[in-house]
DNA sequence: TTAAATTTGACAAATTCTGACAAGTCAATA
DNA sequence: TATTGACTTGTCAGAATTTGTCAAATTTAA
């Protein structure tokens, strides 16, 4: 079974938009931001801010905390995109220091 | 059982340098870099570039593959850093394209 | 075809990163 | 206690990257 969870946030924030008919335009006019910038953002070309995430969350009536790990998820996929050989053993030890 | 190892690039450079017996400023100048900056590295506070990691590895005779590991974990380490009760989620997502 | 919605590319402004320098601390020892 | 050598610290300007905006282009829907 595979539910198709959505992994990152510009696709999620898409994903919320949609669901509710909302435009791009209004969306990003809520935020008080470019359409240009709301659209790269949900295509992945531009990173939120948090706080852009934070008002986003509200807005679409989502789970914040959910976002926020779509987001820095996003982050951390970027940074070992770098390095994929390593990226692996990597994490591993990041994560030592992150036992939840 | 515990062998210490350490799991940031600052402190094995530093590891490898003393076994060596070597000066920071015989270090810097191999790499022609400033002692100043080669002590920020060791210390982490300041990153060495991906070349500077190649360099130090070659001139400590280490392993190339672990050192850039290590580089690597600390700038994942400090992404997460930003938000840590996130953390642990967010890097199971980003680990997911990773299955090395 | 038209109009609205979205995407794209280019740019300047803002931010972050980097390396260099000078001055500082600390420890050993003459 | 003065000197010396090793390392650390703070600051700064230039470099590099990121950011948001604008105008133009493309796509979509009616």
């Amino acid at each position: 079974m595979n539910t198709n969870k959505v992994n990152n946030l510009g696709q999620k924030l898409r994903e919320l938009r949609e669901k509710q008919s909302l435009l791009l335009r209004q969306v990003a006019a809520h935020l008080e931001m470019d359409t240009a910038l709301m659209s790269k953002i949900e295509r992945g070309e531009r990173k939120a801010s948090k706080q852009q995430v934070s008002e986003l969350a509200k807005f679409f009536h989502a789970n914040e905390e959910e976002l926020l790990t779509l987001w820095l998820a996003d982050k951390i996929e970027t940074t070992i995109a770098e390095e994929p050989q390593v990226a692996y053993n990597a994490m591993k030890i990041a994560s030592k220091k992150f036992k939840q």
